[in-house]
RNA sequence: GGUCCUGUAGAGCAGUUCGGAGUGCUCGCCACCCUGUCAAGGUGGAGGUCGCGGGUUCAAAUCCCGUCGGGACCGCCA
């Protein structure tokens, strides 16, 4: 090593030591005759100074540069005790600039806020600033926690591929060429879901991987062309195996990065629970605001809005005392995610309802004087209505329950809120008259719904369990069908021929010929996790080199157009070969 | 595929509503001064295709149309 010792680590036990730094100039403060720079490495900052102005007269930030020098303690009424090397300062002998620096595209030392494009494209920089280092170090360390929470229960850790094949259901896949059978392509494996249940006929028994999936599907802020998941799966288990496993590697996370003991067991709600007193799937918990069904209240309502197959309400807290145009606002919101509007009525201060407002003139007297018991709202409070198909007015309550805990300051930002959501529907209508299945097809009904969801697939609860952490999904997972007979039967309520079965996933149904064990398994959206325990809120801060929500690298500058002769090599353009 | 926000010096912004000379702020950069700072301080200076193209106008950073980049959301993401 050029060093001897690293800045961060100096102490006042260290003083009277000769010492040789290696590391860059975060900050240098030129008295003239005194020079104090801030060197900076991994571990940390330690103050250089130096009294022979020639040696620092040169210095820039983020040159980076070796010092060999004296620990001293610093002069009494010097130390700086906001620093963990306060105490102490390196008084320089010598200097080696290693290498210098061109003038910074922005400052790597002192935040703020940056252009996302210009973090990117100067991406090395970006990770010397604190944030992105912090959230990598954190990544880390999760992925060695994860391993010995993996290895100590005797986990396999299994690499599966990366070129694999294309398959038709779910997200578009990104597509490979292939040079040696051109009009061939890989697929980039959106998750290693399928390999990893023949891993499970393979009697590997206990599975999991850092996988790297691939979705060629638009952005969000959560959401990466490539991402990583903690992939699990298990044999001879049953859902209570798997959560409980599962609970044990997100204690074990949250304990030790961020110092919170998840408290277990993670309680459990169902989906339909989840739906109907959130509007969500995966419900933010660190606040109330739980929608009402008012379905009941307005059955008899002359209101015609209300004359639906569902009405639905949730209490904005002191909303009363919104402007007009405020009020306005959500209706503008409604109408941005997909709805008419937003019906919405007053409490004045006696907790009546309010005849201002568009709605409440077309209530009754009795649906008036009742509403605010009914929807559980006080005086100055603001009720919020939709009507419509329960999924649709639910979707909408849901979405402005969490507009109300936001504007309203309702969520504590400190908390951890982590709910199971379990018992999710088996099939959705995929809009043209027939079933589509909401997880994947191979994932398996309640044990109580095993004989009869061909019958009623609109009511049959899937085996299945999500786990939400402040409203964020972070994880889900199911128990697989491993039987011949039952697979059959939910690629006939999709209407998957057994031609078509064969041959998307003929490859899986041969492999269940051979004795497949019952098995289970989750996996968990890693970036995600990362970015709440680093306190992020984008997952492009806890990953090294993210795209740009265009999906473009703005570091690399790809994706990049090919030359005519790798186009012919790759045989983009070949028509395959009948095999 | 759709909606919204945004683009002004190396960085972060104000100026755009209601057109009038590239007008300004903070940081950085360059030079000089300065012996105890830790966001050091002081003096002076450099730095601009107001994203790009077109239009309206005597006159456009500002208004209109188009386009590109960045961000958020809806759809999508089994």
């Amino acid at each position: 090593m050029i060093r001897t010792h690293e800045a961060g680590e100096l102490r006042a036990s260290d003083a009277g030591h000769q010492v040789t730094l290696a590391g860059w100039v975060a900050r240098r403060r030129d008295h003239g005759g005194v020079v104090f720079i801030d060197l900076r490495d991994a571990s940390g900052v330690a103050q250089v100074v130096l009294r022979e102005e020639d040696l620092a007269h040169d210095l820039r930030a983020e040159f980076c540069v070796r010092v060999t020098g004296e620990v001293r303690r610093r002069p009494a009424g010097n130390e700086n005790p906001e620093l963990p090397t306060g105490d102490i300062e390196v008084s320089a002998g010598e200097i080696e600039v290693l290498s210098e620096s061109a003038p910074l595209p922005f400052p790597v030392e002192g935040g703020g806020e940056l252009n996302e494009d210009v973090r990117l494209r100067y991406r090395y920089l970006d990770i010397r600033r604190a944030e992105v280092a912090h959230g990598l170090r954190v990544r880390s360390r999760a992925a060695y926690l994860t391993a010995d929470v993996m290895r100590a229960h005797r986990f396999v850790q299994v690499e599966t591929p990366y070129l694999t094949r294309s398959t038709p259901e779910g997200a578009r896949d990104f597509l490979v060429p292939v040079r040696l059978r051109p009009g061939n392509w890989y697929a980039l494996p959106q998750s290693p879901q399928l390999f990893k249940q023949l891993l499970m006929v393979g009697g590997i028994e206990r599975y999991y991987q850092l996988a790297r999936c691939f979705r060629d599907e638009d952005f969000r802020a959560d959401r990466q062309p490539e991402f990583t998941q903690i992939d699990i799966e298990m044999s001879f288990v049953s859902r209570e195996d798997v959560l409980e496993l599962a609970e044990e590697l997100v204690g074990r996370l949250w304990s030790e990065i961020v110092g919170y003991q998840v408290p277990r067991p993670i309680p459990q709600m169902t989906y339909a629970d989840a739906m109907s007193r959130f509007g969500s799937d995966k419900p933010d918990l660190r606040f109330g605001c739980e929608l009402t069904d008012m379905t009941g209240y307005f059955a008899e309502t002359g209101f015609g809005v209300f004359q639906a197959p569902h009405v639905g309400a949730v209490v904005m807290p002191g909303g009363a005392a919104q402007s007009r145009r405020e009020l306005d606002g959500w209706q503008e919101w409604a109408r941005s995610r997909g709805a008419r509007g937003l019906a919405y009525v007053l409490l004045d201060a006696e907790g009546n309802v309010s005849s201002s407002g568009p709605v409440a003139r077309h209530l009754s007297e009795a649906e008036r004087s009742g509403l605010a018991d009914a929807v559980g709202a006080r005086s100055g409070d603001c009720v919020f209505f939709a009507a419509g198909t329960p999924a649709a007015a639910r979707s909408l309550l849901g979405a402005a329950r969490l507009e109300i805990g936001n504007r309203c300051g309702l969520i504590d930002r400190s908390a951890w809120a982590f709910t199971w959501v379990v018992d999710a529907p088996m099939f959705e209508e995929d809009g043209s008259g027939g079933w589509t299945a909401v997880h994947h097809p191979f994932t398996a009904p309640l044990p109580e719904w095993a004989d009869k969801f061909p019958d009623s697939p609109e009511s049959a609860l899937a085996d299945a369990y999500d786990i939400v952490c402040n409203g964020n999904e972070i994880g889900g997972g199911s128990i697989r069908i491993h039987r011949a007979d039952m697979q059959r039967k939910v690629f006939d309520v999709i209407g998957l021929s057994a031609q078509e079965a064969t041959s998307q996933f003929g490859f899986l149904l041969e492999a269940f010929k051979y004795g497949p064990p019952p098995h289970g398994g989750i996996a968990f959206g890693w970036d995600r996790v990362m970015a709440l325990l680093a306190g992020r809120d984008t997952i492009r801060d806890v990953i090294a080199f993210p795209k740009a929500a265009s999906g473009l690298d703005p570091l690399t500058g790809a994706p990049t157009p090919i030359t005519p002769a790798q186009r012919r090599e790759a045989g983009i353009d070949a028509t395959p070969t009948p095999s």
